[in-house]
DNA sequence: CTGAAAGCGCTTACAG
DNA sequence: CTGAAAGCGCTTACAG
């Protein structure tokens, strides 16, 4: 046993003859080694996690912009792939009754990580290796988080909007307490005071988006000064905002440019098409598998491309008035 | 142990106060349960396997057309999360020195089985539940394929390039011994000889798309009847194809209309744009993890829409000169 | 309803 | 270099 166990895990030393003798006898008997017995005993499976935030297991309907993550997890597989390991999707393990196959792999990659994240907080207490992409709003200073870089693209986006004639600019943004929506909101607003700008700051549920977009454009028209620019980050928002903007008799881009900060087929082929922010998931998967794989094996090689962040995917919905 | 074990695995009876008092202490303790040791005593480990052929592990820049990949990932990812299992994406076992994560899975599904795929033949030998996507050529009849329906898209595509003013159509496939090349150029086929149309196929390697492409156009033109036509079917292919053409003076879709057999960022903002297949993956995932599931749970109660095959994306490179 | 005990297939010191 | 043995954390009949 040792012998065979020491041949296909490379670990003792075994004559050559004698691992080819095993090898040639396993390939007769079809036996491989039990990876899950394996995994057991040395507490290692070789696989990596991928959790999906927020919401994933509950409003599978709802996994943020769904042209976002497979682009992720295409790339984060693939790294992991080219390293020996296998990348998993998993549930949230905290959802009281879901299935807790998360705390099987070696280490979970864990994007739009919510504020005091009990799954993070359960990483850390076992000491598993974690990474998040985007951070921890109430925890800013954790190391292990791959940066998406949000203020910088809202500076991009309101720049944008400028060139694009829009002097009142809105923001539409979401409830989940994530990076993304918080350091959002927090730029724009600051940008704002700096120009002496009205904040004209509009939260829209996550859940049934196109109807809380709606909502959004009723209340954006409601406002005692109406903007002339809005940057909505989700693509549901952005396509429910500008759906009842038209109905309403808004022209856009003429009256009001809309920019959406995450691209989606949906903003791609309607009239008008809308601007939005490829926010170039692949190189963000690769890296946030290259930093967990970094921590499961520091010997490691990884050498993956720093991503540049948010490029602007210019559409009709921008374009100057009259172009 | 036992009642511990029967509360978390929902197994034995348990009195609901005792059930209480253990989930409290287990919070208490941060104790749950481990779901390798689990999964080693009852082999099931509640994770189904995704390997993408062919040659992804071997050369994980070639994804086949790295669109269709993540999308097809994502949604079959969603299809298993929905109903208690993850998705694990796994490099091919068979391959020597490679993983044998794929073995620990409770079930895999297999994109694009090559002809005599080894991965299906140990499957079967161990008794593995699988379903495959598309058909192993040399085995038609197994009945756990979800159909890819090539040859009513080639149909389609034929149909496409007709009304395109098409009249003598060339085929530009890949060596891989996979359903969608054969069947393709099988259906192919057909049509030519039914219409008394010249065949004129070429095949292209997988590897080095863009140059394999170039070099297909070059074929092509070489060809004592000129086709006016042509279903290229990856991207990669369709776009070096396409721009050897123009370098050569070649109109598209003047003088060639071009047609790809599956679509991809990299054919819709060129000059010119790339009319297309959009294979539709995600109905796809879904489809064959729900038939997973219903191997590994029969009485799961799994309700996936029918997909429709192979939505034509009508582009510049179809467009009827002068249009 | 709850303990004690065997065993899932490995890994890893430890003798031979 | 190769067997025998313990143990990874569960599950599952089996007594109590």
């Amino acid at each position: 046993m040792t012998t065979v166990s020491h041949t296909f895990s490379g670990n003792g030393v075994v004559n050559t003859a004698t691992q080819a003798r095993v090898r040639a006898a396993a390939a007769e008997l079809g036996y491989h080694p039990d990876v899950v017995a394996s995994g057991l005993r040395r507490s290692r499976l070789g696989v990596v996690g991928l959790v999906l935030r927020p919401a994933v297991g509950a409003h599978p309907e709802h996994v943020g912009d769904v042209d976002y993550f497979p682009r992720f997890a295409g790339a984060a597989a693939l790294t992991c792939l080219e390293h020996g390991y296998a990348l998993m999707l998993v549930a949230d393990p905290t959802v009281p009754g879901g299935s807790v196959t998360a705390y099987a792999c070696d280490g979970l990659v864990i994007t739009d990580p919510v504020a005091d994240d009990p799954l993070v907080a359960s990483l850390r207490a076992s000491r598993t290796p974690y990474t998040l992409v985007g951070a921890d709003v109430n925890d800013p200073d954790d190391p292990r988080v791959v940066d998406i870089a949000t203020p910088m693209i809202t500076d991009r986006v309101l720049e944008h909007l400028a060139e694009a004639g829009a002097t009142r600019v809105a923001l539409v943004t979401g409830y989940d307490p994530i990076e993304w929506n918080t350091a959002t909101e927090q730029r724009y607003r600051e940008r704002m005071r700096e120009a002496g700008a009205p904040e004209l700051v509009v939260h829209a549920v996550e859940l049934d988006g196109g109807e809380a977009g709606a909502q959004a454009a009723d209340e954006l028209l409601a406002l005692p000064v109406r903007p002339d620019g809005v940057y909505c980050q989700t693509s549901d928002h952005a396509r429910g905002l500008v759906d009842r903007f038209l109905e309403r008799g808004v022209r856009v881009p003429d009256d009001i440019r809309v920019i959406c900060g995450s691209d989606a087929e949906r903003l791609r082929n309607t009239e008008p098409s809308i601007t939005s922010v490829d926010l170039l998931p692949e190189p963000l998967g690769r890296q946030a598998a290259a930093a967990l794989l970094r921590q499961l094996e520091p010997g490691l090689d990884l050498s993956v491309p720093v991503p540049d962040h948010g490029r602007i995917v210019a559409r009709r919905s921008t374009a100057r008035p009259g172009v």
